[in-house]
DNA sequence: CAAAGGCTTTGACCGAAATCAAGGCATTGG
DNA sequence: CCAATGCCTTGATTTCGGTCAAAGCCTTTG
């Protein structure tokens, strides 16, 4: 049986919510129209109630690429959802070297429960359009519903998976590994259905190369020089240096094993 | 009030369990004898009858240095509190090269919620005593009481946000700050206490040069160079190559800022 | 005690990536 | 149309950390 509400909200005009009550136990992700965020969102974790309260309390924006979204140790006073665009973690020593320690991507959750302060900086890489919620709405629906606590587990379990995996990126490989890795990474998180045999897609870079740079531990310069030594090599193809194809990157960003 | 259980359990003997049934709402960690944990350990999310029962399926271990805990892409039958010693998760690639992406230390719960199959291998650096449970048990609790996947939630976001910081110190550090930071940051899990304006202490190195190499993505060779360095400017005392007595290092450890 | 093996240190040399320095190629705006 | 700006590429040079090699220092063991 599907259920289907009419709600209006700020942000969102007219918005209808299907709601499917029987997927709950079934651990099928609930569709949560209003801020189009399905899987790894919040959303799926409430029920009915929950999800024309949330509606009600939640309010859409649009970031521009480059804007600061939680500052260093400033207080975080929202949650939101990521639609659409990249968000991009940073953190900097004090003399300014900076170093890219995530990447958000559509229907990511953003945002650190349980700490006031955050002690990394968030920014919109791309355009960014979020769906946030008050702090204390989160932290009061969370206290309430197991099930919200129980997605926000699972998603910093692959975030932790994710943190680890670039940790050995980091540590042990090559410049030329590193950012096969990361087109790689880029490529699956753009083109899920992307098949893991041939790994061939085509797609936007979201990032600049100080991005890339700063995402891998390397210097633009390196960065520029690793991706004309992958064209020239013809493992990758560019237009106006955002738009790439990809082939078969999978052998030279290092596979890990036992 | 504070109501004492007794139980026969196989592996803890006849072992005493103080119980607070008042300090589960205010927050405050369950003391659990049984297995030492305190503060990040499972034990402290459960009621007194579910403290009982996890007595009698858990048993005590103890591991040699160097022994596998978990292989890479082994099924995982239990999770582990660690009750002494150091734990390192690992994470190579084909070649052989390797990354140690975690180091556990005393009450840090050991195991990964929600998947068969092990991405990392965790490995005694130490001498390491555990108090295991078998996977069945933990996740039909984990379904049955919210207090134990908050502790979790809280624990996992914990462990991200230390992955994340040493994703700075893997890609943005030198030689000398890497290996700076890392006796800070083994300083602080062995000391606690430590005096965090002046940072002296004095302690055993749970890790060999190869270990803190393969923590910091370095060569045992500039590991120990780096070593000499601190040793000859003054900022380190060693004796016999394990016993260290660190001064001021938080300078050359290179602070995190805006 | 002597031999063996594991771990660590030290030295000489090399190479991958950083640094320094131009220059190219878009887009923007006077 | 022509500067100006921002982003990217390319080249020359330097340097930090890696590689190769040898030797020191414990602990273990026969």
């Amino acid at each position: 049986m599907a259920d289907t509400y009419l709600a209006d909200t700020q942000g969102h005009g007219t918005i209808v919510m299907t709601v499917r009550q029987d997927v709950h136990s079934a651990g099928i992700p609930v569709l949560c129209q209003s801020c189009e965020a399905r899987h790894r969102g919040v959303c799926g974790a409430l029920d009915a109630d929950q999800l024309v309260g949330l509606a009600k309390i939640s309010s859409k924006h649009t970031i521009e690429p480059g804007v600061e979204l939680i500052g260093d140790a400033e207080t975080v006073d929202s949650y939101s959802n990521v639609l659409s665009g990249v968000v991009k973690l940073t953190k900097s020593l004090s003399d300014g070297r900076q170093q890219i320690v995530g990447l958000q991507f559509a229907p990511d959750f953003l945002g650190r429960p349980f700490k006031v302060e955050s002690a990394i900086n968030a920014e919109a890489a791309t355009a960014v359009s979020l769906c946030s919620f008050p702090r204390a709405s989160i932290e009061r629906m969370m206290r309430e519903s197991p099930e919200l606590e129980h997605r926000l587990l699972k998603q910093t379990l692959n975030e932790l998976d994710e943190a680890r995996d670039w940790m050995v990126t980091l540590g042990r490989k090559t410049a030329a590994e590193k950012v096969a890795s990361f087109l790689l990474m880029i490529a699956r998180n753009i083109d899920p259905t992307l098949d893991p045999a041939t790994n061939a897609t085509s797609f936007e870079l979201p990032l600049t190369r100080a991005d890339i740079a700063d995402f891998l531990g390397l210097t633009i310069e390196t960065v520029s020089r690793q991706l004309t030594r992958l064209r020239t090599d013809g493992l990758i193809r560019t237009e106006n240096n955002r738009h790439v194809t990809v082939t078969s990157l999978t052998r030279l960003a290092g596979r890990s094993g036992a």
